[in-house]
DNA sequence: GCGACAG
DNA sequence: ATCTTGTCGC
């Protein structure tokens, strides 16, 4: 499965299509034992892409296994069009993992999107997988900025709707963008979002990622899935 | 027309 | 996203 080819046109059709599927009503008491984040790396003018989806434990944040691959990749990056590029690569890292976790994290918006389909929903409603989407700016919506302490945030708004947070993750540092992508409320995306937070202004499961697809892209890690011996208490 | 614009 | 050194602040 690729969209190598498809013009911004027809893209934008898919994720209006895609929309009518989306949906936030799993239930309140969603049990959450697991959670996973997913992310990309790739070599500057390659179409190369390298994906990483790990596998933690919730609420303990203890890494469990790890899936890695490679794609290929000629969907350039557009913003509002992310998933098109990044989203038939990590569907592949996803289908090499012997369990799903409960909630997966994916680096970008969830609805946090002109047209509510972030790179978060669109994996969602492919895969009926609840998500949440956790971007490192902004993309959509608009906002009054957060406290400097950690664990402050505010709505992002499209016109009168919430439909995300922006939330400082770490004291003075800058925040980050959360929204929901598929399955979860607002209010549930952004309980787990806190509880994902460790010492770091990047959440756990997208920092860990972030790392072990670098290690993955140099080298220092072999594709496949992994199952960690030794599980490092991360916080 | 102008500015904004995930990764 | 990636490249890349020093530097400012808590």
């Amino acid at each position: 499965m690729d969209y190598n080819g498809l013009s911004i046109s027809e893209a934008t059709q898919i994720q209006n299509e895609l929309r009518q599927h989306l949906r936030f009503d799993y239930p309140e008491n969603f049990p959450v034992h697991t959670i996973a984040g997913a992310d990309i790396s790739y070599n500057r003018n390659s179409e190369i892409l390298y994906a990483a989806i790990v596998l933690l434990d919730y609420p303990y944040m203890t890494l469990k296994a790890y899936a890695l691959v490679t794609g290929h990749t000629t969907f350039p990056y557009v913003p509002g069009y992310l998933a098109f590029r990044e989203v038939p690569t990590l569907l592949k890292a996803w289908d090499l993992l012997p369990e799903k976790p409960d909630v997966l994290i994916l680096d970008g918006q969830g609805i946090l999107h002109p047209r509510q389909m972030g790179i978060a929903s669109h994996f969602g409603v492919l895969t009926q997988q609840a998500t949440i989407g956790c971007g490192k700016s902004s993309l959509f919506g608009k906002f009054n900025e957060p406290q400097l302490s950690k664990g402050s945030s505010e709505f992002i708004y499209n016109g009168m709707e919430p439909i995300g947070y922006i939330l400082r993750t770490k004291d003075r540092v800058k925040p980050v963008y959360i929204s929901p992508g598929y399955g979860l409320s607002l209010i549930k995306t952004l309980q787990i979002m806190k509880q994902a937070t460790g010492a770091y202004r990047i959440p756990e499961p997208t920092r860990i990622a972030h790392e072990i697809v670098n290690d993955f892209r140099i080298g220092k890690l072999k594709a496949g899935y992994h199952i960690i011996q030794n599980p490092l208490t991360l916080f």
